[in-house]
DNA sequence: ATCTCCTATGATATAATATAACATTACATT
DNA sequence: AATGTAATGTTATATTATATCATAGGAGAT
């Protein structure tokens, strides 16, 4: 949390009260938490919030790095490494429905080697890449 | 698409006209479309079909393997190797939409140089891996 | 043949996720 | 104070997905 703060000042971000919430909320949590469930945790606190007030905070939290969107669920997670410019590899688990976040460096070399390391069972994985294909990129 | 319905004899599946209309749907684009789309693209066809009916038809096609959903987008595209169970990496492209589906060797090692090596710039990988934490493992 | 069972489809309603659009506030800079 | 920008409030609605119950249709048993 502090890290956040830290990082929101001298990069003058504002994190507004809402925002700080959401972040709060999700950092407590081991599971990806759906933007309805935030909404009604952000009401429970005292924000009396509707959808786009969930949404927008999470875009900020997405945004700058703090959050993750966990798209086959589509729930977010806090970021275990704020900050830290990365591309996370998720790892879902489908008997206690943790997301944990993968060592960065797992990314760089065999995906399925690097995630057994971690003593994770694989059963599926889903890699989807983002970017422009050649086609284009000759244009 | 003769393929499939080789496949489904030999496995004994019912490719009814439905599923086969939604697949030959997806044949046709290259980039996912979005179970509503294909809904009206069914209507269009003469399938005059609510909701459960697309999502029944591509719920059996992916779970066959005949079609993949793009976890990102929400949308469905008909697997490129059919039958083959892989695990796939799609190349989202940004700027004309297609998705395309690498080689299935690119997933055994590094990640991005398999995908440069097709051509594709990656600006954002999504990856998700489900399976059993090493917590739940244990038990 | 007809009965039975299982799978697929039809149909209605509604849940869950997400955004458009416009009004208002808050705060920093001029 | 005046202005501009970013954030929030608020209402409505779009988009994606599923629950539920009813109906049909085909394969195997009697």
């Amino acid at each position: 949390m502090e890290n956040i703060e830290e990082y929101c000042k001298t990069k003058n971000l504002k994190l507004t009260p809402v925002r700080q919430k959401v972040f709060q909320i999700l950092l407590k949590e081991t599971s990806g938490l759906g933007a309805y469930r935030i909404l009604d945790l952000l009401r429970e606190a005292g924000f009396n919030s509707q959808p786009p007030v969930a949404y927008r905070a999470l875009d900020f939290l997405v945004e700058h790095g703090f959050v993750h969107k966990i798209e086959s669920q589509n729930s977010f997670v806090a970021c275990s490494d704020p900050g830290a410019h990365h591309s996370p590899i998720f790892m879902i688990c489908k008997k206690c429905d943790s997301v944990l976040e993968a060592p960065v460096s797992a990314s760089a070399s065999d995906l399925s080697e690097a995630l057994m390391a971690t003593g994770f069972q694989v059963e599926q994985t889903i890699i989807e890449a983002e970017g422009v294909c050649s086609t284009c990129a000759d244009k």
